[in-house]
DNA sequence: TAGATTGTTAATCGATTAACAATC
DNA sequence: TAGATTGTTAATCGATTAACAATC
């Protein structure tokens, strides 16, 4: 029977960090490891990484631990990224052209197949093989190629127009990297990456140590 | 009397997009705002603002609402953002150089004086009036400087060596966007932005909807 | 005063952690 | 069988939300 609770999104999260770390020590040789060895280097307690792993089903051995390999499979199978996933970036400015080429991406089988503009100059050029369209194109594009995530990437003043323009194309999901809270429609997933909101907690706990 | 609860992370990230939020509306020439009012295009009921603020004090009028122009002052008081922060860059890749434009960062008063890499031929090179050193001079750049803060974003398998080199220099707090977790000595301030981590949380997000 | 909105308490909700029976 | 480690329940902890007295 399928498990179906409200996972939390920080389980969702945790995962992609088990995934990681899964990989690097299957590298290293490792066939079987534990709750304990696998959460050791990432500061979490082993009974969160099998309650998280609770929440789908029953993966690993009583008295033995986990199959590396048979658990990278299936946390890739769970999360839906055993399949290639076709994102395209929206805004090629200094963060979307380092977004096209970021390996932490690739590395979880995402693969943007293309970027877009309003820059006249910019369309047209291409960074590693991923050509610049102009975005009056984006909706043909996102159609034709059967896109469902974009990563956001313009300025903060121009985010919220351009997130409209994506949802009129049928993109189903957003990775919004513009400090701006965008207004959507039900039933789009949205995460926000808040790169000085991050900065800030951080600047406001050292005061808090001094 | 000074309040001192444990205040929650989010509290803080959330306490960074009204201050975003509240510079936006006073260019519009707002004076006075209602938590309903500056909650209600961020997506967050009125009480969690309000709850949010009561850990660091009381800073509205009954029955009237906040002084926009006093309460941006206060918060950025109450964050340490109401003074420049100098940071570096560790890394001067396509991230790195991205991150030194990035303008939500000098928006909240983070000034990045520095950036720092391993090639050579990036050594000696500017960005935007930013320098990129030869990263076997940063410990000494970063004593003489001051520096308390360092955004590391070189590749995932030299994160946890510079990351080291960090702390010999006597980093205080690291904002890290290596996809791996960092170990590190008690008492330095760490933020992890996990970009992978967002968009996989967003692709099972999709999955489930299917 | 009447109306509005804050600040805060208490209730609710959800996530983390501890403990242990199940079982390899 | 003895030792180890899982999977899960229950306890704990913390954060969010609702409700309302205080007060402008």
């Amino acid at each position: 029977m399928v498990k179906k609770q409200n996972i939390p999104t920080e389980t969702i999260k945790r995962m992609i960090a088990y995934l990681r770390y899964l990989e690097r020590v299957k590298d290293k040789g490792v066939k079987i490891i534990s709750s304990r060895d696998i959460t050791l280097l990432l500061n979490i307690p082993p009974a969160q990484f099998r309650k998280d792993l609770s929440f789908f089903g029953e993966f690993g051995k009583r008295g033995v631990g986990y199959n590396v390999e048979n658990l990278i499979d299936t946390i890739k199978k769970l999360l839906g990224l055993n399949k290639k996933i076709k994102v395209i970036v929206v805004g090629a400015g200094r963060l979307g052209t380092a977004l096209i080429q970021y390996p932490g991406f690739s590395e979880i089988n995402i693969e943007i197949i293309g970027a877009f503009d309003i820059n006249p100059q910019k369309v047209g050029q291409s960074i590693k093989g991923i050509n610049i369209y102009n975005i009056k194109d984006i909706k043909k594009f996102i159609t034709k190629n059967n896109i469902k995530i974009a990563i956001l990437c313009v300025p903060a003043d121009a985010a919220q127009s351009v997130a409209d323009l994506l949802i009129e194309a049928k993109i189903k999901s957003i990775l919004n990297f513009a400090p701006v809270v965008l207004i959507l429609p039900e039933g789009i997933n949205i995460a926000n990456v808040d790169m000085a909101g991050e900065i800030g907690s951080i600047i406001y706990r050292m005061k808090e140590q001094a």
